[in-house]
RNA sequence: GGCGAAUUCGUCUAUCGGCUAGGACAGAUGCCUCUCACGCAUCAAAGAAGGGUUCGAUUCCCUUAUUCGCUACCA
């Protein structure tokens, strides 16, 4: 909806369609906008962002329905029903496939069915009522799709919709979103598949109000379906799957259940826009990585696939990492901060900084020796530590049947590594160049290839950076002190 | 059950009658390399099935199958 509107030069509203009282969730309204707000979604109307077509709660919007509703009622295209739940109940477990429709409703309690009289003193006595949609059947419905093309549904086979409930005093979605769109000038409607049968319904709104040259124009969605097995994403897939469902983490106020957040598992908003849009859409190109703005000029509603997409978390990483490794350094440092202070570590700025530095040599293009280009698979922040502990822990034990470490220190190895550290002692110099000035020519006249052996003492395991770099930022005294414990350590 | 929609590699998708069916993620292999990665190269991997229409169907039509959605005083 964004991309469309954006790219026509249209206004995107954000409405508050609380129209069942009983799910009203507190809190939900806010963490929306604060979703968007995050997401770098603008609205140009709405709750929170104003406009001349206010209010935009519905639940606010009660005395402009209650017009509307008597204006159906007025012209004969909607009736006032009182049976209860329990009476519907029971005609749907007597009837097999009962359907409240023109072969039904001669037999309900409704203001066909009773007199003027009868209807003003049941509702003069306070009685429940609903007001219904009086659909005439066996007409063909065309619904006009700009996904789908022409879809036609035949009105027998919809029932006589519930618009307007007296219990709260508040209308179902159908009869408030056809109220709301006219009244907001609304020109297209874009929503999920899942709308689409009941669509039919809202054109034979439009025409009951007269509203019809008018109609906005419709385009209905794929859905997003699990990413195994059968059936559309649920809120609860994510966190059995291990991937966020929600934006930003949720606290249910009512159940106190936690969904874990794109936001919180470091995803950046750009990412999940970006991989989000491309489910269900795409450029006509090979392109895939791309900014919001792109999205909105490449935008194109005729390029919406019809069939449901299976949610690929493990793309979604890749998206993130795409944008990650685009970040600058600096971005980096305060997640990372986090990171160090939730396992105990306490860093100075600076060190952080220049292991982000390191790391993001790594993840940044950089050419190597061979006139490579090289970058470092990190899809999150939260990655790091795991690729980062060795700067600020030293290793505790070793294990011998780790493949790296068994490769590379054999039995002659300690005593080479006895030789290093004699010769590293003798390092006044500390700095990368400095080292190198030092052990190159060491290794030149030995013939002993030391990086690897290093790397398990300092490391522990194998990766991280430049073994230069490494111990420069650990310090001659820490160096030593590694090399002395895994010597020993090997040797037994 | 009824109605509607959908159906291309494991996944997201390109193709608007000419296909040796393209790309991306994931996977495999190789190169590079002081490690892990990254990068690069290569490989493997698809038109649900059956009928039509057509010189020619992945593309159009029909049937079947499967999947999804709707069938609430929920949205």
């Amino acid at each position: 909806n964004y991309l469309f509107a954006k790219q026509h030069g249209g206004d995107l509203i954000f409405r508050i369609e609380d129209t069942d009282s009983n799910r009203f969730v507190p809190g939900a309204e806010e963490y929306i906008i604060e979703s968007f707000k995050w997401l770098g979604i603008k609205f140009d109307e709405g709750v929170s962002f104003g406009g001349n077509h206010g209010p935009y709660r519905q639940s606010e919007r009660r005395d402009i329905y209650r017009k509307y509703v008597q204006v159906l009622l007025d012209n004969g295209k909607a009736y006032i029903a009182f049976d209860t739940p329990e009476e519907l109940d029971k005609k749907r477990a007597e009837i097999e496939n009962f359907q409240y429709d023109a072969k039904t409703r001669g037999m309900m309690r409704n203001s066909l069915t009773l007199s003027k009289e009868e209807v003003d003193a049941l509702i003069a006595a306070g009685e429940q009522y609903v007001v219904r949609f009086k659909i005439e059947p066996g007409r063909d419905v065309l619904v006009d799709d700009l996904i789908r093309g022409e879809v036609t549904i035949n009105s027998s086979i919809l029932d006589d919709k519930v618009l307007y409930k007296s219990a709260d005093d508040l209308p179902t979605y159908h009869l408030a979103n056809i109220v709301d769109d006219h009244l907001m000038e609304v020109t297209h409607v874009i929503r999920g598949e899942e709308w689409l049968p009941s669509a039919p319904l809202h054109v034979l709104l439009y025409e009951a109000f007269g509203w019809a040259d008018t109609m906005p124009r419709f385009a209905h969605l794929p859905l997003l379906l699990k990413p195994v097995g059968n059936g559309k994403l649920s809120k609860r897939d994510g966190d059995k799957l291990g991937f966020p469902v929600f934006p930003l983490e949720w606290h249910d106020p009512k159940s106190g259940e936690i969904s874990s957040g794109y936001r919180e598992k470091g995803y950046l908003p750009q990412a999940v826009v970006n991989f989000l849009a491309l489910l269900g859409w795409n450029p006509g190109n090979d392109q895939e990585l791309m900014s919001l703005d792109e999205m909105v000029k490449l935008f194109d509603l005729s390029k919406c696939s019809k069939a449901g997409a299976k949610f690929d978390y493990v793309k979604a990483a890749w998206f993130n990492h795409q944008y990650l490794i685009q970040q600058d350094d600096k971005e980096w440092c305060p997640a990372f901060d986090k990171i160090l202070k939730d396992n105990g570590i306490n860093a100075t700025a600076e060190q952080e900084a220049e292991v982000v530095r390191m790391m993001k040599m790594k993840v940044i293009e950089y050419v190597d020796g061979q006139g490579n280009k090289k970058k470092r698979n990190i899809s999150f922040v939260s990655d790091l530590w795991p690729l980062t502990k060795f700067f600020f822990v030293a290793p505790t034990s070793f294990d011998k049947e780790d493949k790296f470490i068994k490769k590379n220190w054999k039995e002659t190895t300690s005593d080479e590594m006895a030789q290093m550290l004699t010769v590293i002692e003798g390092i006044e110099d500390f700095t990368v160049e400095g080292m190198k000035a030092v052990i190159d020519p060491w290794t030149e006249q030995t013939g002993i290839k030391p990086w690897n052996p290093w790397r398990v003492a300092l490391v522990g395991e194998g990766l991280g950076p430049d073994m230069y770099e490494l111990a420069a930022f650990l310090g001659k005294d820490e160096v030593i002190k590694r090399m002395k414990f895994a010597i020993d350590a090997m040797s037994n």
